[in-house]
DNA sequence: ACACCAAATTGCTTATATGCAACACGCAAC
DNA sequence: GTTGCGTGTTGCATATAAGCAATTTGGTGT
């Protein structure tokens, strides 16, 4: 009896082909249709009816999948309570993250991590679609938003703020036509994407410069940060990849504002896990020692 | 992930041991060490401390081993389903018989199923040992028993009557001799298992010739069979089986009587599967048809 | 009615897992 | 101490399953 046989059988039952099973297991189709056609060989039972627009499942199949699946999710459970015990330091930890969280603060600090534990993979994906971790697509989820997925635990790491930062170049020109650098009277770029972090940069330029034109339109914040830097207009950016950047000024009147909160997440399954809880209190330590940037500076200074 | 891991890895815990698990599924004990061994390579966790006298689970295998065991459980119960919907006339059908009864009614005939169903192979075992038909060991259980299994479902066939033999030369000499025939005086020979048609056979004898010697005490109701034919003293013999016999006479003045049930089982799952079904039909018309003779055809003509 | 498309399937090669037999090990009895 | 018996583990030959690329198949659109 190949218990095996019942994880392609609910693969195939769920995605409904083949095909799409054998991407869901990482198998190449054909083992697909080869293990099913030998469980049907085994049992003398028809599970799928082929067709060439996929399989649909038989009423002898459809009596057992519910319970099939069940004891998939099971396993699944089960399987992460015990990788949840793995104390090993090696092997490797997928992190979901914001890509301009992980260019301004992680990846410089990166060599240390590995110089200390030099058997940890990192693999850093910047997907901003939220991962199923539930399945164990990514181990580590950093995401800015103040609804953190409810079946995840972590932390709130300190904030994102936010402020309006033009270039030099263009402050300057603006100041000597006598027009208010960030005003009413600029030109903006803005940011596009369903990310908490446009949101509120939307919402405050609607506040701040409500009127203003708008030339460029971007859905990365790294080429609204370029635009900025080439002085295509203001934007409001994370105070923590601005400043880094010395030909960025902030616009003084702008005082800079509380993004969303960060979460760090994890299963719950993996929290003990060593190799992910070494990499989490890693970041933590980043977040903390580096909280004055992440705040904007001028927080603490109120001019 | 592999799901056969925990096929071997409640194997494993179930029987304390690489090579009882081993055994248990039929594969040769290096693979289950080896399973083992890539299972907790895969996990990080350590599930069973070794040692020469077997293996012993680890607080963390334990903590998850009852949840495995469900799920073994659970996926022996579907496949039964699945294979209940088997309808193939062809594979195997595992029999547990007593071997008297394959004998004298079913190794006759079997040639006309052969005939009927080519494709289905009969395997006979004539275990006394009641088989765990739970985990499919095998297919169809007949047994003489006033007590059949609960979990099993099926139909009682006609019963076996009993009565005394002797041999033709045992009971002229003995009525030469002035000795009644199958009386006190006589030595008789005992049938010794803890089979229900063993207790029935002494209780009879204890009754009608409780003070009678006795000289032979035979394990094997063939061995039983063949020393009262060589005129080693009197038994209780099943008529069908002994009626056969043109040198056994029934010893006159003690009537047959009705021993045990028959009972012919089978697993609730299999009862529709359709190789199981043919052959449980091809028995019942064997019984059906030589009724009077399981019966002891003095029965039906009272003297 | 025809060609087209997306799906499952098949032939062949390569990778992986299994069985078998020999081995190493620890405990128990002598 | 040494022998015997049970255990789990390894080396090597073989069997089994997987991947890849080409093929077939049945429905769909023109």
């Amino acid at each position: 009896m190949d218990w095996d046989d019942y994880k392609y059988f609910s693969a195939v039952a769920a995605t409904r082909s083949v095909r799409a099973a054998a991407e869901q297991l990482d198998v190449n189709p054909s083992t697909v249709s080869r293990r099913l056609e030998h469980f049907e060989q085994r049992l003398g039972v028809q599970l799928f009816t082929r067709s060439p627009r996929g399989l649909t499942i038989t009423p002898e199949g459809a009596e057992v999948i519910a319970r099939v699946n069940e004891i998939a999710a099971d396993l699944g459970n089960i399987e992460g309570k015990l990788i949840g015990q793995d104390q090993r330091l090696s092997g490797l930890v997928r992190v979901v993250i914001p890509e301009v969280i992980a260019l301004s603060l992680l990846v410089k600090e990166l060599s240390r991590f590995q110089a200390a534990y030099p058997d940890i993979e990192i693999s850093m994906v910047p997907g901003h679609q939220r991962p199923n971790i539930n399945i164990r697509e990514a181990d580590v989820l950093i995401e800015a938003t103040d609804h953190p997925a409810e079946n995840l635990v972590g932390r709130s790491l300190s904030p994102i703020a936010i402020a309006a930062y033009g270039s030099q170049e263009l402050i300057d020109r603006d100041t000597r036509a006598g027009i208010l650098p960030g005003g009413e009277d600029n030109i903006w770029v803005d940011y596009l994407t369903d990310s908490e972090m446009s949101r509120v940069s939307r919402r405050l330029r609607a506040a701040h410069a409500a009127n203003a034109r708008i030339h460029v339109r971007n859905h990365s914040l790294l080429l609204q940060l370029e635009a900025v830097r080439q002085g295509l207009g203001y934007a409001f950016l994370p105070c923590i990849l601005a400043e880094s950047d010395p030909g960025l000024l902030r616009v003084g009147n702008i005082p800079p504002v509380l993004g969303p909160s960060m979460w760090m997440l994890t299963h719950p399954d993996l929290r003990s896990t060593r190799r992910v809880k070494v990499f989490m209190d890693f970041v933590r330590d980043i977040f903390d020692r580096r909280a004055h940037e992440l705040l904007g500076s001028e927080l603490n200074n109120p001019s």
